[in-house]
DNA sequence: AACACGGGGAC
DNA sequence: GTCCCAGTGTT
């Protein structure tokens, strides 16, 4: 038996019980799929009750608003898949008469869909034969066939789509499809793969050389930028806070958070009275309260974060202004993991 | 081609 | 600490 039938059959006896698995409503594959983009399997399932309760169909999505939708999201990351499939949802009803998109190339044209989605959703949803090509899938692929060049170059991808091309099936592409990545995910990890239980040893590349633990070949580390957060923790006589929405093309863009100076270190309290608008208000008005640091890691930064809490007995100088004042219970506004953490032990 | 974009799980 | 995840959009 060749590589995709021992492959398939593999698949058909072992493949987990996830929650979109034997549903081909388009709907459904594709918001299963975008929360899967660089998202654990783990990660995502509780997120994708959420969503589909919340928004059981794409009519429900597009009447929506962001910040509901980004409230249901919120702790996922990459907050643009949430504004990209909020787009797309009006896009398809108001545009395409509520008809989703039933081709690889068609599926292309949608914001926050790529190669990748678009081939598992015409392959899963609609039986096209393109292959969907991931993370997982370049792992295997390369490890079996000896692919190494660097998964980053365009070389390593075109040797990838074109091994993928040949070995997927004509009959069951979405099986396929979906067959390489749970093999990938379960058996062909990344690290500590099981090659000893692994049916395609004795003609993997990598495992016959000795080098599974260097294919395929990794990116090379970047450099994370580091950055200084000062938050005021506003805290009213009323027990409201005062927050704020990030608009900027940024992290966690339409994110809430509390009253923020960013500068180039962290800043001690009366340093900040100095620069900030504590500059301006009343001393009788304003008292310390607390003070605590955090450092919270992205892939791309590391944010160094410290949060005053301070209580406000008057409130005018932010009434004014682009600040929002809430119950520090409110739950209705999507914060990053770090600021509702923060607010929730408080 | 390189970078920005989150958060968390596994080691 | 490091790695990297069922990737996409922008520059």
């Amino acid at each position: 038996m060749n590589f995709s039938d021992t492959l398939l059959r593999w698949y058909r006896s072992n493949k987990r019980d996830l929650p979109w698995r034997d549903s081909k409503d388009p709907y459904k594959i594709w918001i299963s799929e975008i929360i899967l983009q660089q998202t654990r399997v783990d990660q995502g399932i509780p997120y994708y009750f959420n969503l589909i309760r919340q928004f059981p169909n794409i009519q429900v999505l597009s009447e929506a608003s962001e910040q509901s939708i980004l409230n249901v999201w919120k702790g996922l990351g990459y907050y643009s898949r949430a504004r990209n499939i909020h787009y797309t949802a009006k896009y398809v009803v108001q545009q395409l008469n509520g008809k989703f998109p039933c081709t690889y190339k068609s599926l292309m044209d949608l914001k926050g869909i790529g190669p990748y989605t678009a081939a598992a959703i015409a392959s899963i949803c609609y039986n096209e034969s393109v292959p969907a090509i991931d993370g997982n899938v370049s792992r295997v692929i390369s490890r079996y066939y000896g692919i190494e060049d660097a998964v980053s170059t365009s070389v390593f991808k075109r040797k990838i789509q074109l091994i993928s091309e040949q070995l997927i099936s004509q009959n069951a592409p979405g099986d396929y499809n979906q067959a390489v990545m749970e093999y990938g995910a379960v058996i062909c990890k990344p690290l500590a793969p099981k090659c000893e239980i692994c049916p395609f040893y004795d003609s993997c590349f990598a495992f016959q050389n000795n080098k599974i633990t260097i294919l395929p070949k990794k990116k090379k580390q970047i450099k994370k930028k580091m950055r200084f957060f000062n938050y005021f923790h506003l805290v009213l006589p009323n027990n409201m806070i005062v927050i704020k929405k990030r608009l900027k093309e940024d992290i966690w863009k339409n994110l809430w958070e509390l009253p923020l100076v960013e500068c180039d270190k962290l800043l001690d309290y009366n340093e900040l009275k100095t620069i900030s608008f504590l500059n301006g208000l009343h001393q009788e008005t304003v008292v310390l309260k607390g003070r605590k640091d955090f450092i919270h890691q992205l892939s791309h930064q590391t944010l160094n974060i410290r949060i005053f809490t301070i209580n406000l007995s008057n409130s005018d100088f932010f009434s004014e202004k682009e600040y929002t004042f809430v119950n520090q219970d409110d739950n209705s506004y999507p914060f990053p993991r770090i600021i509702e953490n923060f607010l929730k032990t408080y």
